[in-house]
DNA sequence: CGTTCAGTTGACCATGATCAAGAGTGGTGG
DNA sequence: CCACCACTCTTGATCATGGTCAACTGAACG
């Protein structure tokens, strides 16, 4: 299903006929499973491939040398996990599947030549990773700034909306299938308290969260209880920018020195 | 003086002499000064240059509604701010002066002629982007996971070795011309705790600061205090990363739609 | 000299952490 | 099919890290 990914690039910017087949061949050429709990691959390994998640949710992590861990993503459909294997020659975070994972392996020369072939499609992965960067800088902010139940209502938000402009949710409910634990990893919290500020979220009405589903009534409301501002997803709804007229900007070296 | 930038990217990648050359004349031929506390552009605004720094000491910075307000990253000379000028049509956040600063302004034609013409100057400015993002990851951590001791201590070192990347300290000392309300808002204390914090790392001898110079006597002692560990800043000291046989990856619109 | 700003100190407080235990749920194997 | 185990969620009691508010010092600068 590269569903997400054209739902998630379209976003962005308008793909064509044959970027859309594109995207299908590059997605379904060679897939990976991953159970939930393990690890895609980990800070310090050498990457080979570019991973693109087709299904189940993952999150990027790092941890400190006396086990604390904290996430600075979450990963999900459609989303790509880092374009930076063919500069860096050392993964600098794990990625890890929370739930079962579905994922496909992109390599070096494939996704060359995609990159040569199709500007539109770079044009969007190039989105892709600013947004990413963007969503880094956001929770920066979360966690230096934002009260514990404001960084929850803001996560939820965030998810609620990366899930939505991939077309992964219906009305105001989406698939949650992350723990407390997780979300605590996420916010800088601990797993009680992210519990506790759940329950006051809940008693405020301001979202539902049963049988790994999520329900937010009032999507203004939880918003503004997160501080939240959809800027800086810059998911530009309408006016996408234009694919026509590319000139090379960043290059690759074509195989590792 | 292009010559933090020079060095900041053969931090990365060897620049031949033309390499070189064309980076001297792209530093000169746009500068602009900023006194230190005004902005340099804004969240919102439409981006029409990329700023490279060449001297002084600038932050990356969002505010929340309330007026809360977090540094997301510094740039400090040889440092670009984002590339992403030609992709995303507004800022996600605003750039401020922490002193009188001077910054080379890059247009979308020369940056354009450049990573054309430099294949070596390309992969080390996509290099340098993915850096900066891997910063971003690590301060997520601090914020998200370091006690108020372990947060400045790592601060200080991070700052240090970005300093020493570029040429730009001597010896243990290095200058540090930012104030303890700066250095609130970006590790997300207040400035009273910042300060009570320093006091406590004098006080272990673990660092000087006075007249806006910092000595580090030990940093290795530094970087136990702060659970440092200078892999995310992917310095590659030695073990360079070659320029040569690139090919493109990614690509931008030639001019705005 | 007065004003401003960075740094400092003290008293008190609150958000969120820690520790511990129990309830509900689902999965697995005997 | 049931017993057991593991995991997630929940709750309570207590504590500590870091926040808040306020005042004062000293240096820089006009």
């Amino acid at each position: 299903m590269p569903n997400a990914l054209n739902r998630r690039l379209q976003a962005y910017i308008r793909l064509d006929e044959s970027d859309r087949a594109e995207l299908a061949r590059l997605s379904a050429k060679s897939t990976r499973r991953v159970a939930a709990k393990r690890d895609l691959f980990r800070e310090g390994d050498a990457p080979k491939f570019v991973y693109l998640v087709l299904d189940g949710w993952a999150c990027q992590y790092r941890t400190l040398r006396d086990g604390r861990r904290q996430i600075v993503d979450f990963s999900l459909p459609g989303d790509l996990c880092d374009l930076n294997i063919f500069i860096l020659d050392r993964a600098d975070h794990s990625v890890g599947a929370l739930t079962a994972l579905t994922v496909a392996e992109i390599g070096r020369d494939d996704l060359h030549k995609v990159v040569t072939a199709n500007p539109g499609i770079t044009t969007a992965l190039w989105w892709q990773e600013l947004v990413s960067k963007s969503i880094h800088r956001e929770w920066i902010v979360t966690v230096g700034q934002r009260s514990a139940e404001e960084r929850i209502a803001h996560l939820f938000v965030e998810l609620f909306l990366r899930l939505e402009s991939v077309g992964l949710t219906s009305g105001q409910c989406c698939d949650f299938p992350i723990t407390q634990v997780d979300l605590a990893d996420a916010t800088g919290l601990t797993a009680v308290h992210v519990n506790r500020t759940i329950q006051e979220l809940r008693r405020k009405g301001l979202v539902t969260l049963e049988g790994r589903r999520m329900t937010i009534p009032s999507l203004p409301a939880l918003q503004a209880a997160g501080l939240f501002s959809p800027d800086y997803l810059h998911l530009a709804r309408g006016k996408r920018a234009s694919p026509q007229r590319h000139e090379p900007l960043l290059r690759i070296p074509a195989a590792v020195a």
